[in-house]
DNA sequence: AATTTATTTGACTGATTGGTCGCAAATATA
DNA sequence: TATATTTGCGACCAATCAGTCAAATAAATT
């Protein structure tokens, strides 16, 4: 008997996250969310409340289209070719003239803004991921001391997003990224 | 014959650098910039030009008293030293409760927020970081080839910052830190 | 077709944004 | 001491910020 809503959930849900991700948290306004969706602010608030809790669904959406994603692919490969998966995802994401970063990592930046929701959020996500660069080294290594760590590889990894967005080339990264690899 | 200004100027500037440090171009508001400085906004905008200017101003002061001081340390000392140096400095600085990271990598993440001016400004303090860790790795291995590369080295510490920001501890920083040494 | 109910919409907050301007205060010279 | 000048300060500006709300709209059931 109610009027159905008009819009897909999930579709706007996904730009959301993308608006989030190109401009980050703070830089991201009211107006841009509006326009990036085509909703109006009291469609935007009434489906999914302010602008933290839009950024705590932005964090979800990415962590399962993103984080997620990128673990399962490197649970599925052999552990050296995992890693190459996640090294070179900054160089090849340029060279596709896509400068946005991880929206993770981004979210790192501007941790300080953050509500304590989203920090659990972030905070929980980083930790799987590093758990997924561990699993791989592992898988790699065997169970052996090793040289390298997985924060290393995180650090590396949070680097190059953030290079990218600030304007590195695409060949440097890739050079950075098969750098850290021909240390494995 | 003219009333001469009651503030150091120098000092100022630091106080500025330390803002956007802390907060960001994007994140620092006129308002902190008033309440950190002690100055009204008139004399701010007398003495320093709009916002913008004031943050070249304080990538200019930060390539100064923290850029140019890392190149010059790590070019007094043998090169694995000089790595050492680089790639301790965000664990110590989290130790000692700082985690406002590099204010030069922070610039990256809201690179495309910045006026040409800072961009390029940005642009050439990564430049000359990069080649004082190149200095350091030739002095380090001689001029044979290696495995690790500069660019690596710089990712590392653009992730160790950023991380820094996002709450990491300073042990697994120091991890992280002390893992790639080992791949020299 | 009428009613019910949620959705959509635009107008409207008060606060803050970066930025400007004129006036009063203070000081160094004459 | 009087004057000239610049500093310092507070009031003001339009624009934008996040957020609210009531009224108009549209659809599904009866």
């Amino acid at each position: 008997m109610a009027r159905p809503r008009t819009f897909d959930p999930q579709a706007i849900r996904r730009k959301i996250m993308n608006i989030f991700w190109a401009k980050g948290y703070d830089g991201a306004s009211l107006s841009d969310l509006t326009k990036g969706t085509g909703l109006k602010k009291g469609s935007l608030y009434g489906a999914f409340g302010d602008k933290s809790s839009m950024f705590q669904l932005a964090l979800l959406e990415y962590d399962k289209v993103a984080v997620d994603r990128m673990i399962e692919i490197m649970d599925s490969l052999p552990g050296d070719q995992a890693l190459r998966a996640l090294m070179l995802a900054p160089a090849n994401a340029v060279d596709a003239n896509d400068r946005r970063g991880c929206l993770l990592c981004n979210s790192f930046s501007e941790y300080s803004k953050l509500d304590a929701v989203a920090r659990q959020m972030a905070t929980r996500s980083r930790s799987q991921l590093l758990a997924g660069v561990e699993r791989a080294l592992a898988s790699h290594f065997g169970d052996t001391a090793q040289n390298v760590s997985g924060v290393q590889i995180l650090a590396t990894y949070v680097g190059l997003g953030v290079m990218a967005r600030g304007g590195v080339d695409g060949a440097s990264l890739r050079e950075a990224g098969e750098a850290m690899l021909r240390q494995l």
